[in-house]
DNA sequence: AAGATAATGTAACATAGGTTACTAATAAGG
DNA sequence: CCTTATTAGTAACCTATGTTACATTATCTT
């Protein structure tokens, strides 16, 4: 699955991630990501109820059909939300990162219903996962926790307006060039690290003619292609 | 704008209303929509801070780069909901139908934002709407308007949803049928009053591929197109 | 090192859907 | 009733994207 560089640097990220858990406590992490959005009680609160979870990069955290019984706060790192069907067919919705929360868990939670999309950590990812219950009882109680929760559905309702906007009026080109943009923000580096294949997949188009535009993006000097991995240039 | 029988249509309508406006009262439309979904006395207080609005069909109720500052409550029509660009471009993104609220404006209410998409009642429409500092007053003191807020913000995540994979996965043709079906039963008819031009805007294609698509449908018998509005025969 | 496997490059072709241009039919207005 | 504007039909053409097929290169296994 990974390449020999890719995983040596996966045990290396672990092993420093290991450290940073010891060293700082989830009050700590709470304070420094969470302090200016909600209340100190609250965080209190979160610190009592709440589990930590550490989540290596491409580690599938919510699969389609599954009951979710728990609402997840970004720590660090940033989890993919994919659209996929029985077919194998996926579709890319968004992002969520650092100081967010997925309402796609909190809509399920609250209804009781099966999950509708496929998580997947995108790189090593930092989360603390809070039981659902609490979920309400803290809207009533927190005024601050009610406001990031209700930022967070507009988040997703923007975000997903958004794809749909990418999807309805922009060429796959276009597409392409800010996927590879995104991906390369979020993992933090100026090179992707996935085959045209799995570019084709989140974009829902074939290798095939990932591949074209990718080998024109090359040409037209925004981009370099390596086997396995894509160096951003100019873009 | 209207033809003629259309025109006629329209002022029946308003007329039939006008006696049913008068004859209910605002509580009495509330508990027969609502009123097994919130508290009775939170419909007591809708009551009394809310304003009864009557919106005539292809009114438009919401325009992108508005504020929004109140929230509607749907009694009986329908709401397009439409995302639309400077240079003309559109996109329909949803209905929303009778007993329902618009998270897009809540979203905008609650963040002081402004509107980003623009809203037309697709036919005669009721509705009340709330001056919107009462959306959180009441989240805090009803459990039930706070069930019936966050199943909102589901509903039009799901919509979004759909929205997204039929444009991303389905092919315009299958896109053109639920789009005809969806209308004819907005409209509680088995007729669309729209031209080829309209539609191909509802959709974000152009005119001349809707007119052969649907003159394809004529020929496998599904519909009957006449000029200005289509007949729906076997979809 | 040899063979197997996975990733990429490339050509040839198919097709959905967009564009342009023109005609025909219908309705509206004077 | 004649003129004009709106709506719809149709043909010819273009392009983005998808598909199939096969070659090539890099990597993994043994």
């Amino acid at each position: 699955m990974f390449a020999n560089a890719t995983f040596e640097r996966l045990l290396i990220l672990t092993y420093f991630w290991k450290n940073t858990y010891s060293i700082n406590n989830m009050l700590t992490d709470l304070q420094s990501v969470y302090g200016s959005l909600l209340e100190a009680s609250l965080l209190q609160e979160i610190n009592q109820v709440g589990t930590y979870r550490q989540i290596q990069a491409g580690t599938e955290i919510i699969r389609p059909g599954e009951y979710i019984k728990s609402i997840p706060l970004l720590i660090s790192g940033a989890i993919k939300v994919i659209r996929e069907y029985d077919d194998g067919e996926e579709l890319l919705l968004y992002y969520v990162e650092e100081g967010n929360t997925c309402s796609m868990s909190m809509a399920c939670c609250t209804e009781q219903k099966r999950s509708t999309i496929k998580a997947v950590a995108e790189v090593d990812t930092l989360l603390i996962v809070i039981p659902n219950q609490k979920l309400e009882e803290w809207i009533g109680r927190y005024p601050r926790w009610r406001s990031f929760i209700f930022a967070s559905y507009q988040n997703r309702l923007e975000e997903m307006l958004s794809s749909l906007e990418k999807v309805a009026f922009e060429r796959l080109d276009e597409r392409l060039v800010e996927y590879l943009k995104e991906k390369g923000r979020i993992n933090g580096e100026n090179s992707i690290h996935q085959t045209h294949k799995e570019i084709a997949d989140e974009l829902h188009s074939s290798r095939v003619v990932i591949s074209r535009l990718l080998k024109k993006l090359e040409n037209l000097g925004h981009i370099k292609l390596h086997r396995n991995h894509i160096e951003l240039l100019d873009l």
